[in-house]
Parts: structure tokens; sequence; C-alpha cells
DNA sequence: ACCTACTATAGGTGTGCGCCTACAATTGCT
DNA sequence: AGCAATTGTAGGCGCACACCTATAGTAGGT
């Protein structure tokens, strides 16, 4: 069958393929790549308690800035009202939130976060440094906290610029 | 209305919402979101010419590394061998490849970039490099070449893993 | 000649995501 | 009281992506 030839794959017959230079030359690729990578791990972990990741963004936000109307969240996440009424809905059935009616404007509900709910978010939390740990193997401590500062800053600035969060 | 209630967004009442710090210390996350805006806005200049990701990357891999059969394609992009299909049929009605049958195997059909192909994934190169201007903009250009090289590093390890490309 | 394996291709499926509309409850304004 | 705006919620739409199956043509071994 076909081997060697020189159309071939150019590299060793059972090596992996390479990636052309002309995309793995763009960091656009690079990051689009492994972000996806790192998303798609993530979501395997989150999948395995029947959660997504808008329920950990959700989750967070709750916890390091307290209780939200939905309106709120959905501002603060940039996401579509409509969808964050779903993923507190999955939470409050989950029991790591609770929804209560602001009685000072009965249209609003408020949203806070559970003992539970903090409980899940700490797992969460850890599944997601440990996926961080597989992608970031081939780094050494110094190497991630420079990628770590270098990704804040282009990250504040496509935030402000306004880039939906998750 | 609502405004500077302790209970709110937690910052000016006209500035961007923060993003939990929950999330935003995670590089896994902070790699997804910006991966996920350079994917857009690649895959947004790449609809322009009714183009796709995939499109770009097998113009690629023909331009690096010579004709293919499509079976090697799929091999080398990881892509289910009747995505290639698709993508190859696409970039054929657009005069960008041309499929010869294979006259040592007839069951092969050789994939060649044509001269308007070269010319094509030229623009898109240069339409992914102002993409990355645009996302790199906070970075000076040597730690441009910094966050490359660690891109580089942990990608390569990915792919070795098998990883998808695009 | 026959059977098995491989290639290309058509077509369909499922999933996740983001987006939008419609509607009911409630509020504030006048 | 009446009207316009806001909030939460249900439901649906469309897109991109990855995946999988079936089919027809071809190759190679026995």
């Amino acid at each position: 069958m076909e081997k060697g030839t020189p159309g071939s794959l150019g590299e060793g017959a059972d090596a992996t393929p390479l990636t052309p230079p002309s995309l793995a030359g763009l960091s656009t690729y690079l990051l689009s790549k492994i972000g996806k990578a790192a998303r798609g791990r993530l979501a395997e972990r989150l999948a395995t308690r029947g959660l997504r990741l808008w329920h950990m963004a959700v989750l967070a936000a709750l916890v390091d800035f307290g209780p939200h109307a939905q309106r709120e969240l959905a501002e603060r996440l940039a996401v579509h009202a409509s969808d964050v009424a779903k993923v507190v809905e999955d939470l409050a059935a989950a029991g790591y939130v609770e929804r209560t009616r602001d009685p000072a404007d009965r249209r609003r509900v408020t949203v806070t976060v559970t003992d539970a709910g903090r409980a899940a978010l700490a797992e969460l939390d850890a599944a997601a440094r440990e996926v961080q740990d597989e992608i970031l193997a081939p780094l050494a401590e110094e190497e991630r906290a420079q990628l770590a500062g270098l990704l804040r800053r282009v990250y504040t600035r496509l935030h402000q610029e306004g880039v939906t969060p998750v």
C-alpha cells in the first residue's frame, strides 16, 4: 500500500501528521486550537456532573460577587436573559442556588448561591485546575505564570471591547 | 432604578461588568475565551469569501506539503473523510484545487492546489495576521514572540496526544 | 473468478450555542 | 386609571461542527 512516496504525509509512517506550518505559525490558530481543547476537556468534566460551562460561570459570578438579579447575571456574563433563566433553573433544581422574589421589585428574582453551590463550585474549580495542569504540562511553573500574565492582558482588552465570557 | 446597591454589579454603573475572578484566574478559561474570539473573528473574514476554517486548513496543507489524496488530508487534519470530501468539493468549485484520479490507484483522488488557491491562501493568511494583530494588540512585539513560543510548546504536546487541527 | 479491503461521496443525525419572539407579571410615570 | 417599560420564562430557530451510515467503484490476494 502507500507509504514513503514523495507525495505522502511527509513524516515517519506512524508519526503524528504534521500541522501545516502556515497554520502552526499563527498564534491565532494555536490559541484557537488550545482554547478549544481546554474548553472541551473542562466541558467533559462538567458533563459528568450534568453541568455545562455556563453553569460554572453563573456559580462563579454568584460566589465572587454575591446575589444577582437574573438580569444582572445576563449583563455580567453577556448572555441572553432567556438563557440565564434556563441555567438558573438547572442550578436551582440541583440545589446550588435559591431564587427569591425581590420584595422591593417583585418583577425581579434574586439568585443566591447555596452552601451546596459553593461546594460544587470548589469542585468544579479543582477540576478546571486539573485540566489546566494537563494542558500546560509542557510548561514550567514560571512559564505558566508568564503565560497567565500575557493572556490576562490580552483578555482584559478583548473584554473591554465587549467579548462574551465563557 | 437600581444602581450602587451593595448587591449590584460591583463596578461603576456604566463600566464593563467584571469577569468573576474564579474564572479569570484560570488560564484555561482565558485560553478558551481568547481562542474563541480569535476563531470567531477569523471565521467572519473567511465567511466574506464564502469559506470556513476547514477550507483554509486544507489549502494550507496542500500548499505546505504538496498534493494529497483525500484520505491523507483527512488523516493529517484529523477530520472525517466524508467531511474532507465536502470541503474539497467546495474548493474545487471555487477553482482553488484540482482533483485528479490517481492513475496508479484509481480509487484515490489526488488533490492539488491551483495558482488561484495559492493566491487565496495568501489572502487568508493576511487576514489571519490582521486578526492576530487585533487580538494581540496589548502585547509588544517581544511579548508576542514569547507568547507564540509558549503556545507552540503547549500545542505540540497536545497535538502529539491527538488533538484535531482547526 | 471471488472475496475482502479501501477510497470517495452522498446523505442524515445529534449536540451545543447563541439569538429571537411571545407572553405574563409587575413597576413607574402621568 | 392607564400606558409604557422592565423582568423573568417558555419555546423555537438556525448555524457550525463532528460523527456515522450506505453505496459504488477499485485494488489486491488467493
